[in-house]
RNA sequence: GCGAGAGUGGCGGAACGGCAGACGCGCCGGACUUAGGAUCCGGUGCCGCAAGGCGUGGGGGUUCAAGUCCCCCCUCUCGCACCA
């Protein structure tokens, strides 16, 4: 071994040896359990890999490393997210094409992957771009269309003016586009592929329950999903025969309340019942609502605006006529776009008709006998009065009371309703994955069928967006015109492409059997890798990726493909590193440390520590390339303890009881920790372990201590320890090795130092053998001289003894 | 506004209700050096010469014992934002 650490001499000659070896090619012995780690598909960027993304990459490498040693068939695999707007608007913003540039980025990616150490197994390397992919994402739309979860509508939708395209509801935040915040989105009429991600609703929210995910995303799941339950009824428009309001409402008890109703702005029934005299009116507040921002119109603290259509509807319950309202406040796209409005009891209701100087009935009164407000709703649940049949019914009574009534005379029935809308999939792209679908004058919308596919992706020079809500694709007509698959005759394709979400639904699937032809997965392959055993990724696709791919999975299991409905049973979010200044790390602001950098200046080992090292995997931190040097310095450190031990001759040695115990405690520790994902305790026991190390003599040290050592360290510095197995004697990888066991008896203290406190406060210490009798104990505690000298005389009133821990004495 | 998470030395962070500050950075002192962004040794929460006292965002509480549990408040981050 050379005298110093350098990283440089050594790193690259192992990654070289590693692939030559194909040392971390999948294994499949049937004799080990799987286990399957996964990062969440990356799209490769043109600026590639910072040091705050190595921060999911490394410690998934290290529990890749360490299950492998720990005796799991691993698989680790990486693919590119390739498809979609970011690719191609990088393309398009550089004046090239995604073919080309796709490519270079993920072999970047790849190569600084490489350069830090990250053992995937590239054979099984994926790109979602590929036609023998996408051949299969076509596959699974297909397969959603046969199953009645692929439709067409023809609807309002968010339209992003920088993205030039039509946006599922989960990608707008705040009134903007996801990708652009500071771009407001705007409705447009176009007719569009859905996805009935709705059907799965229920399910979706129920297997929550079930799955080991941080509960801030199960709750950002649920609130999305957004179930209540309630009713649906209907009440006659007056004079309009055959006409009525449906509505939804959660509080059905409270229909003998209801003295008007409003409609959503776009509701359908508006301009039918709309009298001549209000015509005016209401046009004008439909066209204002239609012009107003989202963000406007979302805002909670503005104040209820609405119109009167002059029409009535009848309140079954009460048979009385009830003026129908619009108002922006009612959304077209939750429920029914309409609602009873009961303001006794609900409070945006309440403040509408304090505004318009609509009648306020108390229909529900506190259970405690209180009376009602009269500045505001009663919105808790009470007692019903002024009610009917309902009157002294509990709130939870009245309900059920109402639900079966509204059966009985087939006015309405319980039902569900849920915030969360289908899944809008079309984008009018070009670098996305072509729906397979064709549509014929004749035979009507036709799926291509499953021996045609893939639909292959035109070359195009000119894919800019137009901006008029076609595709691109459109003006390729190559590919528009074809031949319909049913009756033969002139047809032409759908020019619209998927959501790149669709790509990442099913990806994890693929990497099971990579170069599978027969299907999207091997069967087989599928059922023994699949679920993910651990996924790791960030939160900020709580409510589309995991939503997403979660749904897909259900259909799958559904249609007989996989054996689970979870593909994600064990899911963790690593913390976001931020850059030194705070601010998120972005080529723009000029703040974007490399892997590439560090690797140059303190090698990859030590830069893999310090992502382990600077704070709790889940947690967010700022980057300081300053903690680099510590864990540089660690690394020659342990070098030279190595080589030391080496120089001596690799003694077997005669370690003392306490190096075998202290060597025995940190195998329990580190092991105790990577399982925890606590890799920054882990390296810290690995530290502490080093420091007693350094004080004593190689044969002091033995080979036991030494090979544990560098075993232990093995995953996550995984360069520096090969180079060290080699010069300790051994011919084969310290990745083949197993990972260390301890020896429960050699981690349990003989003597332990127990605290003594005398009114909450450590006055001594004593050091005992650890199971000292209790009485022994107290009876040396009050003994001793500062105890004494702290009691003063005083008897102690009580003593508290905590075996082998402490004595505390009151007084 | 509602919901979730987080506030610990100069810094990143440790700590089954039981010795607050492990480990590392930085800093101070020393050794070896022509030199040091190398290496090694020692020190380092605050106040105090010391004995000792004070300390985990602030204020209460439970407990022999609270960073940890309970209540109120403040700050920051994230999510949702009229969902009937």
């Amino acid at each position: 071994m050379k005298e110093r650490y350098e990283p440089a001499a050594i790193e690259f000659k192992w990654q070289q040896e590693w692939e030559r070896s194909n040392l971390y090619v999948t294994r499949e012995d049937p004799g080990r359990p799987k286990f399957y780690v996964l990062e969440m598909f990356p799209y490769p960027s043109g600026d590639g890999l910072s040091v705050g993304h190595l921060h999911n990459y490394v410690p998934c490498d290290v529990i890749g490393r360490y299950k492998r040693m720990a005796g799991f068939n691993v698989l680790h695999p990486m693919g590119w997210d390739a498809f979609g707007l970011p690719a191609e608007n990088d393309a398009l913003l550089k004046g090239l094409h995604p073919k080309e540039t796709v490519p270079r980025y993920a072999a970047n990616f790849k190569r600084q992957l490489k350069l830090v150490g990250c053992a995937y197994d590239w054979s099984r390397e994926i790109n979602s771009s590929s036609p023998d992919y996408y051949k299969w994402t076509q596959w699974f739309f297909l397969l959603l269309y046969r199953r009645g979860l692929a439709y067409r509508a023809l609807g309002s939708q968010w339209w992003c003016e920088k993205c030039r395209t039509i946006l599922a509801n989960e990608q707008v935040v705040n009134g903007c586009c996801w990708r652009h915040t500071d771009t407001p989105v705007s409705k447009k009429d176009l007719e569009q592929w859905f996805f009935k991600i709705t059907a799965y609703a229920d399910r979706l929210l129920a297997d929550l329950d079930g799955i080991d995910w941080p509960e801030p995303i199960k709750l950002m799941q649920r609130n999305w999903i957004g179930r209540s339950e309630g009713a649906e009824l209907a009440f006659p428009v007056v004079g309009h025969p055959g006409r009525e309001v449906r509505f939804f409402t959660t509080r059905p008890d409270t229909v003998f309340g209801v003295s008007f109703m409003v409609l959503a702005p776009e509701h359908p029934l508006v301009p039918e019942i709309t009298s001549p005299a209000q015509r005016h009116e209401v046009e004008n507040y439909v066209a204002q609502a239609r012009r107003q921002s989202e963000i406007e119109r979302l805002s909670t603290v503005k104040e209820k605006t609405g119109v009167f259509t002059g029409a009535y509807a009848q309140n079954l319950f009460t048979n009385r006529a009830i003026p129908i309202w619009i108002a922006d406040y009612v959304l077209m796209g939750y429920g029914t776009g309409a609602i009873m409005a009961a303001p006794g009891e609900d409070q945006r209701d309440f403040e509408f008709a304090k505004k318009y100087g609509l009648e306020i009935p108390v229909v529900t009164v506190p259970a405690d006998g209180t009376p009602a407000p009269s500045d505001r709703a009663f919105t808790e649940y009470g007692i019903a009065v002024n009610s009917g049949f309902l009157n002294g019914m509990k709130t939870e009574a009245a309900i059920r009371a109402v639900c079966k009534y509204a059966e009985e005379h087939e006015i309405g029935r319980p039902t569900v309703s849920y915030r969360m809308r289908d899944w809008l999939i079309s984008r009018q792209r070009y670098w996305g994955c072509p729906i397979p679908i064709v549509y014929c004058a004749k035979d009507g919308v036709v799926p291509v069928p499953e021996d045609q596919l893939p639909v292959i992706l035109p070359d195009m020079t000119d894919y800019q967006p137009s901006g008029t809500g076609r595709s691109p694709l459109a003006n390729v007509p190559e590919f528009v015109n074809t031949t319909c698959p049913k009756c033969g005759g002139s047809a032409t394709r759908e020019t619209d492409t998927l959501d790149g979400f669709a790509c990442s639904s099913w990806y994890f699937l693929r990497f099971a059997s990579p170069h599978y032809d027969a299907g999207p997965f091997d069967k087989k392959a599928g059922d023994y890798w699949l679920p993910v055993d651990l996924y790791v990724g960030g939160a900020e696709h709580a409510v589309m990726h995991l939503l997403y791919a979660r749904m897909w999975t259900k259909v799958m299991y559904d249609a007989g493909l996989v054996r689970f409905t979870e593909p994600f049973p064990v899911l963790r979010n690593q913390g976001m590193i931020w850059a030194a200044d705070g601010q998120k790390m972005s080529k723009s602001r000029g703040n974007v440390v490399t892997p590439d950098a560090m690797v140059e200046k303190y090698g990859a080992d030590a830069l893999r520590l310090w992502e382990l090292f600077m704070g709790p995997f889940e947690e967010a931190t700022n980057w300081n390339e300053e903690g680099v040097v510590g864990t540089s310095r660690y690394l020659s450190r342990v070098w030279t303890l190595v080589r030391r031990y080496v120089e001596a001759g690799c003694p077997q040695g005669n370690p003392s009881l306490e190096t075998l115990k202290r060597t025995h405690k940190t195998i329990r520790t580190v092991t105790d920790h990577i399982e925890r994902l606590r890799f920054n305790t882990a390296l810290a026991a690995l530290m502490d372990l080093l420091n007693y190390f350094q004080k004593l003599q190689p044969e002091q040290l033995g080979r036991f201590a030494i090979e544990s050592y560098v075993v232990l360290l093995a995953p996550m510095a995984p360069h520096i320890t090969e180079e060290f197995w080699r010069a300790l004697g051994h011919q084969e990888s310290v990745h083949l090795e197993s990972w260390p066991h301890f020896d429960p008896a050699l981690t349990r203290d003989d003597s332990v130092t127990v605290v003594v406190q005398i009114n909450g406060k450590v006055r001594d210490r004593l050091t005992i053998d650890a199971g000292t009798p209790e009485d022994d104990v107290r009876r040396l505690a009050l003994t001793r001289e500062p105890v004494q000298r702290h009691l003063a005389g005083k008897a102690p009133r009580k003593v508290i003894y905590v075996p082998d821990k402490l004595v505390s004495i009151v007084v």
